[in-house]
DNA sequence: TGTACATCAGTGAACGCGCGTTCACTGATGTAC
DNA sequence: TGTACATCAGTGAACGCGCGTTCACTGATGTAC
């Protein structure tokens, strides 16, 4: 585990040199053991191998990390979901599908990333870069949308922004909900990435872009 | 608040009568005020009005409230849900969309049992009791969706269970992400439950359940 | 190239706090006879 | 109906703990000249 207490390191000297990235990479790896919540700065501190006050020279308190964390974990998120969706390549229904295995994969490869945006209750306005970085990964989907939209005739075209809000809600819900393997949920009978794909195509379907039906 | 701190109450006496349901009580205003990680079980006994030591002997410890508040709030939303279902009255269809009303105001309206449920990270097999009222829960979006499919042409009828965990995972998405006020989120063009009522319309179309389509 | 000095990024000890939990206790209640 | 006694549901003081945060400090680094 990448994450736990650095050795003392006597090669160190008096400077880390690297403390905030340290610290950011001690938060994750706390988070992800227990919960958004389990963590505290001070043993953030302990981790990253440095005295409780010295987190304070590159965080105004333990609020302003996680809020850093957050931003960091949006950044990301979107940078997986672009890679994901790839301009629309080769065809958006095709791309469209990457996108949504990536979001689970997301959820499911970065826990501590993903329950710092969405369960560590930090607001979306505890800072602008955080604002900034959630509504770019919200664009990434709004994008997509607008060009899966792009391929019905003018008359059936639903609202792209309504059509983005539900596939963030279904993502998320399956992701909540069955996406990550923390003993005593309910078993599924299909994987997560697999019930949110169905669960998509049937949507598409609904908004009249089914693949022919033997898809 | 009918859950802020019972008054001194000279008239209780040396035993309360009824400690178990107020800490309960006193549990979900902490949990509404300040989300399931902000509550402690300390602060839950003051605001019943007792000592710090009163609760153990009701609750094995913090936890044991915990599932205790979780179990109730399974009990109650599936109560709620099935109140809404009716029985698939006056016909599947109307009686589905009132389903997903119910959610939405379930989680709208008890924050707090919502999020003991959802988001405390309470393990489902904290109790026996517990995991038998979050299955009845789910019971009751197995029993509608079988109803719907059953208004389908035997041929191409998803299976139910799948059918379920889509409109929950769908309902969840909604409620987690858009369905609370909870200051700093996004601001939405439109309610949550227009917002998952529409959703679902889009779902139940792809699933060959339109109504016609000027509904 | 050397030196003086400002600034930066750490230390370590200390603080007050509230928490979960335990303990021996006691007042109130219920029951057997 | 009255009484003795077991059980139940509270008290209140105490514990050890780890937390977030502050403080005066100091060692290392960078820069002006």
């Amino acid at each position: 585990m990448s994450w736990k207490r650095t050795p003392p390191d006597p090669s160190r000297g008096y400077h880390h040199g690297n403390l905030k990235e340290e610290l950011v990479r001690a938060a994750l790896g706390l988070i992800g053991e227990k919960g958004p919540n389990g963590f505290t700065f001070a043993e953030a501190a302990r981790v990253a191998g440095v005295s409780p006050a010295a987190p304070y020279r590159h965080f105004r308190d333990k609020d302003a990390l996680l809020a850093d964390v957050a931003t960091r974990g949006f950044q990301a998120f979107e940078a997986a979901l672009a890679r994901a969706w790839d301009q629309g390549r080769p065809d958006p229904e095709t791309a469209f599908h990457r996108l949504g295995r990536a979001y689970l994969a997301f959820a499911h490869d970065e826990p501590a990333y993903y329950s710092a945006m969405f369960e560590a209750g930090v607001p979306l306005d505890a800072s602008p870069e955080l604002r900034a970085a959630a509504d770019r990964a919200f664009q990434g989907l709004r994008s997509a949308s607008e060009a899966l939209i792009a391929l019905l005739p003018a008359g059936k075209r639903p609202p792209a922004l309504m059509m983005a809000l539900h596939v963030w809600a279904m993502s998320h819900g399956v992701a909540a909900l069955f996406g990550r393997a923390d003993g005593g949920r309910r078993p599924l009978p299909m994987s997560a990435a697999e019930l949110l794909e169905a669960g998509m195509l049937v949507y598409l379907q609904g908004l009249g872009l089914g693949r022919d039906k033997a898809g």
